[in-house]
DNA sequence: TCAAAAGTGTTGTTTATACACCCATGT
DNA sequence: ACATGGGTGTATAAACAACACTTTTGA
């Protein structure tokens, strides 16, 4: 969703071009693999933080939306499109670089690790990061991954998010790990699945999964691959 | 809550003043009075949209945060500080006189009606207008006031915002209408006071109204005036 | 036949809903 | 004494939490 606006002209308005902040998009980009919850980082190329670790973004193209940026982005760090993709928070900039203030639209995106295909770039480097490992990050980008875990965490109790994590059909189990894993605690089996199921997120295939030594998984799929509210 | 951060620096990132987009705020300012729920509106000064009605905004001051300007607007309108306002949505600008873009982000306010002193100007006349019987409003105010609203539905249910809304002592009917009035249907009395109460946002007093030919009415506060998720 | 993960039901507890009468007051 | 809004409890249904054993497979 993507509602458009502006603003009536105040009377105390500056003149058009004095002290008018500038306009970031960032994008936090949250995966699941190896049992951690993982988020996309860049090394930053220039100054301020030179070298340091932050949150891919940028500023916005010419006659771009800001959902167009965050997308744009989004494609340019990972190579995916038609992912969860939401606004997060609108941050006032603490960049003191820019002396006539910055404003960063923070957005946050899931994606299906396997599906990555990161941008390899000798100058920018991005590389995932586990949540709970992270390194020292550039600007208060940290305050910026905290927010945006917190309503990942939100979203995953009420809605059916997680599809943008996982591949076109998964095991429940998988699927379990991926919870466990985002909200940091232990699920029951049985309760789980009881309440996917009973919610309708998602379906079971008829095909089932040979892994090991041990009886195989049936598959399951998502009913909607577009985010519902439950 | 404000989070403050900002965005690497792109490599594609344009000349620093070209195609910069403008930086507006926007206040929803409800309240709730003669049971109805309404927003506080002005008439545009200046072009576009000039006699328009819409959300009351404008530009950020010199070195202002988005937080700081949104309680300055909220202020000049109304006279009241110290009310629930957070940060709603951030809005792409559909102000096509804007060659370079706009953005546009809203804020959402509580107010208690009866303290608040609309600022009488002949150029901006601010009024309240129920929700329900909107005039038509300039750019797509509309949409940015049922986000809201909507918003504020959700709030409701599973916070203490409405302290916002009411004066320091009231009764427990008061509050059901005021809950009433946002949620737009008829709750039940026992079951809405006993929730209210063992959810401990609220506290009972020793004071009592009278007010008419019937048993007087309890007083109650809330027990924090600070918003608290339940 | 053993190890490993998949799969499956029941019970108790908490939370939400529905619903009707008595109470204190002013006129 | 009556009209007005204030105030209270109980029974049912629904949602959630706790918990242990059997099944299917490969080695």
């Amino acid at each position: 969703m993507t509602p458009k606006a502006t603003h009536p002209s105040s009377p105390s308005a500056q003149p058009a071009a004095a002290h008018q902040p500038l306009v970031a998009v960032l994008v936090v980009i949250f995966t699941v693999a190896e049992g951690n919850l993982k988020v996309l980082l860049i090394r930053r190329a220039i100054e301020p933080f030179r070298d340091w670790w932050a949150i891919p973004g940028g500023r916005l193209e010419p006659a771009e939306t800001l959902d167009d940026g965050a997308s744009r982005k989004l494609v340019e760090e990972t190579g995916v499109a038609d992912v969860y993709l939401e606004q997060l928070y609108t941050f006032d900039g603490l960049d003191r670089t820019a002396p006539q203030g910055a404003v960063a639209v923070a957005y946050f995106a899931l994606v299906d690790y396997a599906r990555t295909r990161l941008a390899q770039r000798t100058d920018w480097q991005p590389a995932w990061f586990p949540m709970s490992a992270l390194p020292e990050l550039a600007f208060d980008n940290r305050t910026v991954l905290e927010y945006a875990l917190q309503r990942l965490r939100y979203k995953l109790e009420y809605t059916n998010v997680a599809y943008s994590l996982l591949p076109e059909r998964f095991t429940m189990t998988r699927l379990q790990q991926v919870y466990e894993t985002i909200l940091g605690k232990k699920l029951d089996k049985r309760n789980f699945r009881k309440r996917m199921l009973s919610l309708g997120i998602i379906e079971p295939t008829t095909e089932s999964l040979v892994e090991g030594a041990h009886r195989p998984a049936r598959l399951y799929t998502f009913s909607s691959r577009q985010p519902i509210i439950l």
